[in-house]
DNA sequence: TATAATTACTACTAAAAGGTAGAATTAATA
DNA sequence: TATTAATTCTACCTTTTAGTAGTAATTATA
């Protein structure tokens, strides 16, 4: 019951390149170091971050990477929909989701709650919101 | 973020014993029938309902499985433990989990409630509730 | 133009989760 | 006692996720 790996590294990469946006380019070394990721799997990550468009890259001497877009545009359920980690509405506690209003198990309305504060949790914060308050992890 | 496929089918397998057990016991084959899971992938995880005591079997022809207690006796989470599928109190969106009230992102007031929400109903429900109403999956 | 610093690409390895196969064990009953 | 129907055990296979290695491509600058 938690987002996989590599979703939580995604947000963090780029909570933390949404905080330091105004020193300019962050690079893979900087970002592995301040955010104990493996070198080789953030640059992993970082690619589909490109690709996906949320992250701009430069490359050759004195690249790195920035936001594509104002951090107010990207939210977390951006991120989670590239790993396969957003929380779909027909989404079922027990891996069933079909079942309608009139059968229905006990654990059904119980989840509906818990569902819904966490997709809008993902889908209404955005790395604007993240970033900048706190630690920055 | 959902639980894993063996903890989807164990609550499944210990809903439907609980709605079937005035019946007397069940077999490995009924069940994977029922619920559609592979029979031998049934199998392994009846093992481990018996090996942690939540299932009784009787082996031999005639065999089968039944309840080792009352259901409602039987938490949810008691089967998610059982798989590292239970929620822990210090478990974060982001997989950091010690940052403290001082230096938090802006996640971690967000992610309190859908978790304690989450946390409760795996914690108060019990196969007594959630077997015998609705759809039996 | 050579060098150094950077990202991108391709391919592999390791660990965990999900699933399968077959034989051993147990017990009812014909 | 032989048969049959059941669970249990051990070992393996497959898929997905996580992580690593090496090299190619790109670009600033000395
Ligand atoms: S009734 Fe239960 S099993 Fe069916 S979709 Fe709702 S939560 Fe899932
Ligand atoms: S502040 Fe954010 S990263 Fe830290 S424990 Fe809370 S949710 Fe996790």
């Amino acid at each position: 019951m938690q987002l996989s790996n590599t979703s939580q590294y995604a947000i963090r990469i780029l909570a933390y390149i949404t905080d330091k946006k105004d020193l300019g380019l962050i690079n893979a070394t900087q970002l592995a170091e301040a955010l104990y990721i493996p070198y080789k799997f953030l640059t992993k990550i970082m690619a589909e971050l490109v690709k996906a468009d949320l992250v701009e890259s430069i490359r050759g001497r004195d690249g790195g990477y920035k936001l594509s877009k104002s951090a107010s545009e990207i939210m977390v359920d951006d991120i989670l929909n590239l790993f396969n980690d957003s929380i779909k509405d027909e989404q079922c506690v027990l891996g069933i989701g079909f079942c309608n209003g009139l059968c229905k198990c006990a654990l059904h309305d119980q989840w509906m709650e818990p569902k819904l504060l966490m997709q809008r949790m993902f889908r209404e914060s955005s790395l604007e919101d993240i970033a900048g308050v706190g630690c920055k992890i």
